[in-house]
RNA sequence: CGGGAUGUAGCGCAGCUUGGUAGCGCACCUGCAUGGGGUGCAGGUGGUCGGAGGUUCAAAUCCUCUCAUCCCGACCA
């Protein structure tokens, strides 16, 4: 490609609404444009990356034996009142009319037409297990878009469903798309781990995410630092403590505490650590027959912070986690928030492992101002219920018992799930078995952000002048950059020479026949973060030379015009 | 959806307090020079100041409403 042809759509400034350095750059390098808030024009050079990405994913998706197929992007709201999530989905489900006052969604995913795409169209076991894929754009209508493509309303999503006879098919699929998703994230070149995830709203039992590591990442990940194991936060188990509690030693005592309302005012007030007090968060319970729903405490201790994501999945605790109304509290337990305790408090009682490890400590009184000195359980209030209720901390035991917890941000860029009979049984999708009985296809579920794949990248690889590709997926291998072209026959033909042997290897060559000047292209080129770079110059061809960098090199080197070629293919890994 | 902020040329910004002919840098166009790190000089194009209403002789500037965008949080995966 000549640039002379070519959209180069760079900025030297940073525009200013642009948060991330990923946005930033892809702004900057002309990669994309916002066209309103998360939706964005993909410029020439930034859909070059993206059709990489999407090349890799598609063979390695090709090379698993899954099929690929294409279904529309608007849905009709019959499917989804089928499965139950017309109601279910949230202000996310960007739900429109036709012209016929017909109720339609932008799909946010295609659980919904794949399932009823192949209770049609398969019939038998015989025909199980299958896999099917798409690329497709996705919609979700984001409460908060940003980051740029980031987190937009509309991207590019690889999603994949597969379609099982028995729950042993499934989980061989699984373990097939978990191999297929590291040799894609391999290829892309990006620093990536697996972790244990929550398997969220979509349901299902298993289910792993695929992280790309970065600061700006919107995921807390728990690493062991001596095992493999990883862990979205919101899942990672917390262990029971092993250390045996420390005894009952000192009186129970109660103690004004005017005014003293978060952990630290008490701590601080009473020359305690938070570690030494426990909080007494109050939520709702499961409605029931009931007309307002029952209270339920969660008990932690001061310095850990509550898990929603544990704690919703507790039996009788409302799903979504809602903290109980302040006057609710106040008309059933008698005291405020900020002076409540576990003893005597009267309602179900739900103690997190750490805090109930706990001894001589200090909580509310369940008395306005007023909280308790050297608590202990057992000796002053039982202790009924017993759950894992808080986050994961650095510095935790990890799970697997090997190694302490570390904390990383991480990038979400993968997610494979087991999905069950969640859709097929909703949906009536069987298929005969053996016997001849219709038996209810179990599903995965496999999706890939493209698009955010491409942010991602960029989030891992760049420097102060900009973009530095992996190799895989960089819009140009190299750039070859004449100098004063327009003036000397001699680099323009060299320039020219090279520009056609190497287009004729089939190797995406970008050739800088603007007329500018030398720090303009040297400039761009690195903005853009074309891996490989041959200056042309009137200087070295005197010498027969031309000169080499790669885009991560410090230093140039001289190469000669006759090995030129070579050397570039070894560059390339292309000898 | 709650809290905060910002809308003036393609981009980055000043002007608003104290109302009086809309400015700067970059980019873009023309010419000349220059030709190894966003080059120099000269000339030029481009804006109903987010929108609507109001106050006023006069509004980018003051008032009201509205829309959009961004940040923090919540939500989602």
């Amino acid at each position: 490609m000549r640039a002379s042809r070519f959209l180069i759509a760079t900025h030297k400034e940073t525009p200013a609404d642009a948060e991330v350095i990923s946005h930033q750059l892809m702004l900057r390098a002309g990669l994309i444009r916002k066209l309103a808030s998360g939706l964005y024009n993909w410029l020439p050079m930034g859909l070059r990356v993206l059709r990489k990405v999407e090349t890799i994913v598609r063979e390695e998706m090709d090379r698993s034996g899954a099929q690929e197929l294409l279904m529309p992007v608007v849905q009709p709201a019959e499917l989804w009142n089928e499965s139950g999530r017309w109601q279910e989905y949230g202000g996310e489900l960007l739900r429109i009319k036709d012209r016929h006052e017909r109720d339609f969604c932008l799909g946010p995913t295609h659980e919904e037409v794949i399932t009823d795409l192949i209770r049609n169209e398969l019939k038998s076991y015989k025909q199980l297990p299958a896999n099917f894929y798409q690329i497709q754009t996705k919609f979700r209508d984001e409460r908060r878009p940003r980051f740029g493509v980031m987190r937009a309303r509309e991207f590019l999503m690889k999603d994949a469903y597969s379609f099982h006879i028995d729950q042993e098919s499934l989980d061989e699929t699984y373990r097939l798309m978990h191999d297929t998703y590291m040799r894609i994230f391999e290829r892309l070149g990006l620093d990536f781990r697996p972790v244990q995830a929550d398997s969220g709203s979509i349901g299902g039992s298993s289910s792993h995410e695929f992280h790309v590591l970065a600061e700006s990442g919107e995921d807390d990940i728990a690493f062991s630092t001596q095992s493999s194991y990883a862990a979205n936060i919101e899942m990672a188990e917390c262990i029971t403590p092993t250390a045996p509690r420390e005894p009952a030693n000192a009186e129970l005592k109660e103690v004004r505490t005017p005014d003293q309302k978060t952990i630290d005012e008490v701590a601080k007030f009473l020359a305690l650590t938070p570690q030494n007090c426990l909080k007494t968060l109050i939520v709702e319970g499961d409605l029931g027959e009931a007309e307002k729903p029952p209270l339920i405490a969660l008990v932690l201790r001061g310095d850990h912070s509550l898990n929603e994501i544990k704690a919703e999945k507790i039996d009788g605790v409302a799903s979504p986690l809602r903290m109980a109304d302040e006057a609710e509290i106040k008309a059933v337990l008698g005291a405020s928030t900020g002076s409540l305790g576990p003893v005597g408090l009267g309602i179900r009682c739900i103690v997190d492992r750490s805090a109930a490890q706990s001894s001589n400590f200090a909580c509310g009184a369940n008395k306005d101002d007023m909280h308790y000195l050297n608590v202990n359980w057992a000796r002053d209030e039982e202790l009924r219920e017993i759950e894992d209720l808080r986050n994961i901390e650095a510095g935790d035991p990890s799970p697997d018992g090997q190694g302490e917890i570390v904390i990383k941000r991480g990038i979400e860029v993968g997610h494979i799930f087991k999905l069950g009979t969640k859709y097929s049984e909703q949906m009536n999708a069987s298929v005969l078995n053996a016997n001849g009985k219709a038996s209810i296809m179990e599903m995965g579920c496999y999706g890939i952000g493209v698009s955010r794949i491409v942010a991602s990248a960029i989030e891992q690889n760049n420097d102060e002048n900009g973009i530095i590709w992996p190799s895989a997926i960089a819009p140009f291998q190299i750039a070859l950059i004449p100098l004063n072209m327009h003036k000397s026959e001699v680099v323009a033909e060299q320039a020219e020479t090279l520009y056609r042997t190497l287009s004729d290897l089939g190797i995406d060559v970008f050739l800088d026949d603007r007329n500018e000047r030398p720090g303009f292209k040297f400039a761009d080129m690195e903005l853009i973060g074309i891996p490989h770079r041959i200056v042309i110059s009137d200087r070295g061809l005197k010498n027969g030379t031309l000169e080499y960098k790669g885009r991560n090199d410090a230093e140039s080197q001289d190469i000669s015009v006759d090995d030129a070629l070579d050397v570039i293919k070894t560059k390339l890994n292309r000898a």
